[in-house]
RNA sequence: GGCCUUAUCGUCUAACGGUCAGGACACCAGGUUUUCAUCCUGGCAAUCGGGGUUCGAUUCCCCGUGAGGUCACCA
């Protein structure tokens, strides 16, 4: 049974990088028919951010990834959990890393380690001094068990490390990268258990992932480098090691760990302003992946049947906010009136849903997300502030100008449907009529109403206006160009 | 600095060892249009360098170079 999870650490929202590695592991296990779980790994108490696990598991149901196992939103306030393998909060399975740390220290695979941090920093700062690789020198190793009983006893900190071989080269295949070979020399006596008693995310992630029964381990590049560091305690627990795939890099445009320095990475973010999350979802799996057609456009379901962990790219990949953009705008013009006004209506709180269903028919081609809609809408509530004369004045001569208001407010008040394709015929007959140019005719009449230099043609915004407003505001541009004459 | 990973248009990427190196975003030009947006048409633009292997390398191998990641009692 194929099984993967997203694990992630609570520090306060949802990054992109992380949306697509849920993403990617949810694909994988849906499409084999596998389980996809969630786990939260809080073992880092100085960085807990109340509430960051609501937020973060908000954010991913928002995104409709769906997991088997995990914490769920419970009607209550608290956070409930469903499946056969919890807890699934690492916070709460204290005890059972203790237990297994216990099997190492027996078996020999793991030492207590008393060393002060000061102690480690200084060592540190020798090392890098003399340009050498920063890694543990093993002090406690040598340790009687004498000297270890009596430390234990009178309560000195401690810390519990993991005894990493001599002469050992670590191999693994990752799914990705294929094979990767890293030398026992260079990996650390990693700590496994903290002095707070809570456990390094690297052994939490190997007892979790073991006891979960997680096969594939679909995760950031940044973890390639420890990854030797977790086989060996798969293996001194004599477990079977599960796949690996380690996806490449979100970067930001100058090619960095893509961050929040240097633009919006959460999630929650770009949904607040009115991204939609097929959008997201669409463009992010696109992010170091790609079929081997030229197709772009996928909804999650399609994505799970053409989705091929074997097709992901090696080289990290730019994050690019404008082609987001053009995904979000495709799939808002592709979204129904209706649905739209039920996610704007937190831009617009005081419009009527008509009215706002209206208003986005004719404005929701011109948006790349949505809470844009909060000022495009201003010009259907209230006319702008202008000086309609000195607008329209540029566009042609004043004689003209004057003529073509006053025929249209003339020829629309005698119209009896009022709907976009009739006023638009009215306007044209106008122009043939007088023997008047389109530019006569229209361009006044969309800057009479809308009080813009650029906006959406005058008889879409007068169809969303209605009559009496509509002839109330040509009527003022009429006054306003008599007071110019 | 050690180790690891990586390299096709500005960006995301496609291409059984044989293609005029394809598509999308962005950009530019033209068209449609009363403005903006949309839409249509066209254009610009790439295989990091050097060696091999091969009749033939974007593709396979090696060496450089660049870029990134990682070297915590953070994940």
């Amino acid at each position: 049974m194929i099984k993967t999870r997203f694990a992630p650490s609570p520090t306060g929202y949802l990054h992109i990088g992380g949306l697509r590695t849920a993403l990617y592991s949810y694909l994988f296990a849906k499409q084999n028919r596998g389980k996809f779980i969630l786990r939260i790994e809080d073992t880092d108490q100085s960085r807990a951010v109340p509430g960051a696990e609501k937020q973060l598991i908000e954010a991913l149901q928002k995104m409709g990834l769906k997991w088997h196992e995990g914490p769920i939103m419970d009607k209550t306030p608290s956070l409930a959990e469903k499946g056969q393998n919890g807890p699934y909060f690492q916070s709460k399975r204290l005890k059972i890393y203790q237990e297994y740390v216990q099997k190492l220290l027996a078996n020999g695979n793991a030492y207590y380690c008393f060393c002060s941090t000061g102690r480690l920093a200084d060592l540190r700062e020798k090392q890098q001094a003399e340009k050498l690789p920063s890694k543990y020198d093993g002090c406690c190793r040598k340790l009687t068990e004498s000297e270890i009983k009596t430390k234990l006893e009178t309560g000195d900190p401690k810390v519990i490390r993991l005894k990493v071989p001599e002469n050992r080269e670590v191999v693994f295949t990752d799914l990705i990268r294929g094979e990767v070979k890293i030398s026992s020399a260079e990996i650390d006596d990693q700590v496994l258990i903290k002095s707070d008693g809570y456990p390094t995310y690297h052994l939490a992630n190997v007892i979790d992932d073991h006891l979960m029964n997680i096969s594939h381990v679909i995760r950031g590049e940044e973890w390639l480098p420890s990854t030797p560091k977790h086989i060996l305690l798969y293996e001194f627990f004599g477990w079977n090691v599960p796949r690996f795939a380690h996806l490449p890099l979100l970067l930001n445009k100058d090619k960095s760990k893509l961050s929040k320095r240097q633009g919006d990475v959460a999630v929650e973010d770009y949904l607040d302003k009115g991204y939609l999350p097929e959008a997201l979802l669409n463009y992010v799996a696109l992010l170091g992946w790609h079929p081997s057609n030229n197709r772009e456009i996928f909804t999650l379901k399609q994505l799970v049947k053409e989705f091929k962990l074997e097709r992901v790219q090696k080289a990290g990949a730019v994050f690019d906010p404008e082609k987001l953009n053009w995904f979000n705008c495709h799939y808002i013009s592709q979204k129904k009136d209706s649905e739209l006004v039920k996610l704007c209506k937190k831009f617009l709180p005081n419009v009527d849903k008509k009215l706002l269903a209206k208003i986005l028919n004719v404005e929701k081609e011109r948006i790349n997300y949505l809470s844009e809609i909060g000022e495009r809408a201003q010009l259907f509530i209230n006319l702008s502030d202008y000086d309609k004369g000195e607008l329209v004045f540029k566009k042609s001569n004043l004689f003209n100008t004057k003529k073509s208001l006053q025929l249209t407010l003339l020829n629309l008040s005698g119209l009896k449907k009022w709907s976009r394709d009739k006023i638009k015929s009215a306007l044209s007959k106008i122009v043939a009529d007088n023997h008047l140019t389109n530019g006569d005719v229209f361009w006044p009449a969309r800057v009479a109403v809308s009080g813009l230099i650029s906006s959406p043609p005058p008889e879409e915004i007068m169809e969303v206006l209605g009559k009496e407003e509509s002839l109330n505001r040509l009527k003022l541009a009429v006054d306003k160009m008599s007071e110019l004459s």
